[in-house]
DNA sequence: AGTCCTTACGTAACTCGTAACCATC
DNA sequence: GATGGTTACGAGTTACGTAAGGACT
């Protein structure tokens, strides 16, 4: 189980192809077939399926600990030879409702201290600021989901479950403001099922809240908060969101969740090598989390 | 960074000799000394001193992940050959204080329901038994700590944070019948830093304890909680034990914990292959956590 | 016929062991 | 001088690329 036999299973499984596979790593298409056939004479069990390519079940598992393992080597190598060179960068990951004001006034404050500071800020998904600080891409990580109250978020796999808390704001469902939700007080979210919901896997998405059976109407593949907002207001489905968010605004309307408890909330995730006093990372997340 | 080299520099870090290991790993000194070196071309930094033999800074560090990913390492391996293999096996892993008359119970069921179950039930401290189911070296980890009420146990490393809830019981600081602290109707654990304190780090560790400040007049090395009662009521120091465990005896006498509020829980840790519902392990699993 | 994976085979690279070397106690 | 890590070198093994082969569309 060669880290690099299976970084080429990882590709085959993600391009269903042999030969892409070995044209994106720079082999030829033989040698991922003998990477491949070594790996399964290792484990002893056929992992994919030719002709058409795709995954067995020992494949199907063995994807998910490869995918982990890869990045945790990677994580490995950045922690020791980042403790080697000196700091004076900063790269900052959020998840596009992490950001809010007091995290941009942390972030002032940090390129005030230090003035010439190489920085550095990304907002992608969940999973991309995830991985990209457990394998030390990313100094820090915000990353936002929607939980009970004070309960830690639940991470997907190499993030480290010691997040710290940095702001817990209350959970609504956001509606147009003419819509007829709006004179409501609160809702169950469960009594939501049959309306109209957007998905927005990178912004809020629906699979993470703690309720089932949301089903989405209308998928949003883009990062931009605005654009979801937007679609709201527009009418084209609602959405959870922080109530801080919508809080002045004038074409979308919060409605308090009553059933289940959900706030919104943010946590810091930090790169495993960042640890000395003085670099600009330790800073900034103790003025995110003071 | 292959893993077989990632091995080589665990055990050196382990045994602090390259002949050690090399003997230990059935290599020559010789194909250590270049393991090491190429590890440390590798990385581009020393990892270990010579002549003492001993970790480097970034060595360290590397051997806090080295570790973890030879045991994940392993787990993906057990995970992709188990699926293949059948059951009909049980390996059980549970710390001292994690066995109790519910669990006993659980257990005997189970082998009544499949009466030629091969089972094997092992005794360890914390580490082994995380360790070994997740490596799939266990099928079922039974767990056990001081945490507070509801709390999850902190688990050491490899350890899914998303272990089940077995059994929680009020925590007690164990004294012998005639100490005068048996009269007492509680105390906080604070005001008791300066009493003698027995450390079992396979029992009942106390740097485990979510309180600072208590230290250990006598360190026992064993797993048996006999004997850790018996040296509690030979008068030899104090232990924090489940109440449960110490209900029926004549010779030591429970006092509450005021401060903090502390209660003794056990966890369930699944081997990542168990899914299957005829599975022993997932029919034990549910008769636990019932 | 074309696409795509597998197999055969030769070469280059790697890894380990032997043995000589060097530093420390 | 004994112990223990390093370096030099040769042999065995591994891993890749080229090229031919075979299966499915």
């Amino acid at each position: 189980m060669d880290p690099h036999l299976l970084r080429t299973f990882v590709t085959v499984a993600e391009t269903g192809s042999f030969s892409a596979t070995a044209e994106r790593l720079r082999y030829t298409q033989s040698a991922v077939s003998q990477q491949i056939a070594a790996l399964e004479a290792d484990l002893g069990t056929p992992l994919l399926t030719r002709r058409p390519v795709g995954l067995t079940g020992a494949g199907e598992r063995l994807l998910r600990h490869a995918r982990i393992l890869l990045v945790r080597l990677e994580a490995a190598r950045a922690d020791v030879t980042r403790a080697t060179a000196p700091p004076g960068r900063l790269a900052l990951g959020l998840t596009p409702l992490a950001w809010s004001a007091p995290v941009a006034a942390a972030l002032a404050g940090i390129r005030a201290e230090s003035v010439r500071l190489r920085t550095r800020v990304m907002v992608a998904g969940l999973d991309r600021v995830v991985t990209g600080t457990a394998t030390g891409a990313l100094d820090l990580g915000l990353v936002d989901g929607f939980t009970a109250p004070s309960d830690p978020l639940r991470l997907p796999e190499p993030g480290d479950p010691r997040a710290l808390r940095v702001i817990e704001s209350p959970a609504v469902v956001a509606v147009p403001v003419g819509h007829p939700l709006a004179r409501r007080a609160s809702v169950e979210l469960a009594d939501l099922a049959d309306a109209y919901w957007i998905d927005a896997p990178l912004v809020s998405p629906l699979h993470r809240l703690p309720v089932d059976g949301l089903r989405a109407g209308l998928h949003y593949d883009g990062a931009e908060v605005t654009v979801l907002t937007g679609l709201v207001a527009a009418g084209h489905g609602l959405a959870v969101l922080p109530a801080p968010l919508i809080a002045g605004s004038t074409v979308l309307a919060p409605v308090a969740i009553a059933v289940p408890r959900l706030v919104h909330r943010v946590e810091l995730l930090r790169a495993p090598a960042t640890a000395a006093p003085d670099d600009p990372a330790t800073r900034l997340s103790a003025l995110l989390t003071a």
